[in-house]
DNA sequence: TCACAATTGCAAATGATTTGCAATTAGGAC
DNA sequence: GTCCTAATTGCAAATCATTTGCAATTGTGA
């Protein structure tokens, strides 16, 4: 590994209680780590791994350490996973505690992402649920089009 | 090729136009392509790629001509693509003409996919067009639970 | 300062899907 | 029915996103 070859900007500790947070759950919180959470804080947007791979400086993280950690960042509820279809996840960090559950509408021609607060399906949801006898429903919801600039 | 190998039933020919939209595209009508449409047809839900190649009669059609011909039907309108998130195309085949657009509610847990008829998003995707200067606006929009069975 | 589980890098493995290429074939023309 | 040619196919190798085995390394609590 390349433990020290870590961090030239010292502006770690993103989420203040973040190491808090993986302490609870006999998580460490190494510099990888910290790097990661960083670049999501500094975008409000839904990256992808590549994308997030990018962004780091190279030779501070893996990629499958990044596979790894996105994973255990949405097991811990910090970010949360959006498939846009196009064969790439992307993560968008969660506000603590907050719910925050919105969806997008995705540029077809540059992948643009305007963010979509409210959120139309609850009722829905209820109704499918008793009308077929299921439980614990969830939905995935996202818009396409071309934005303005692609037009 | 494998050409005579193809085809121990002889029930041929699922959709009565099928070679004539076909042919106006100067696609040919390969057998290949008839097994693969019989079997949506007798499918009702979105099947994967791996479900078609399966119940093809072994030898009948390669798996890499599955993937063209779905690329093909797709592009023609005879088929509908969905994406449950599970990393794997389900493909749903389409009526003459028809419209078709509805959604699915998943289970989470054996797959079991209920077709919801309505779609009760397209006032919404009017306003999000107007808001955000969106154009050409679509949207996915599946829900995931547990079924009846599973739970 | 120690011990040890958690973590990481690296490389190889997966799994879905695509693609190059040479051989084959459907369908229109004669 | 026979030809001709573009469309199609099988096969194998290539991509791409993601995962995993493993040995080396490092947070962390004691």
């Amino acid at each position: 590994m390349k433990p020290s070859a870590k961090a030239p900007s010292r502006r770690e500790r993103p989420l203040p209680d973040l190491a808090d947070r993986l302490r609870r759950r006999d998580r460490k919180l190494t510099g990888q780590r910290q790097s990661i959470l960083n670049i999501l804080v500094r975008h409000a947007h839904p990256l992808s791994i590549r994308e997030i791979f990018a962004e780091l400086e190279p030779g501070a993280c893996d990629l499958a350490t990044v596979y790894r950690s996105m994973h255990l960042l949405e097991d811990m509820g910090l970010v949360k996973r959006f498939d846009f279809g196009d064969g790439a996840a992307r993560f968008e960090l969660l506000a603590e505690g907050a719910d925050e559950h919105h969806h997008h509408l995705i540029c077809t021609r540059c992948t643009a992402v305007v963010e979509i607060g409210e959120c139309f399906t609850s009722e829905i949801e209820q109704r499918l649920a008793a009308q077929n006898g299921f439980t614990a429903i969830t939905h995935r919801l996202e818009f396409f089009g071309v934005c303005p600039r692609c037009q």
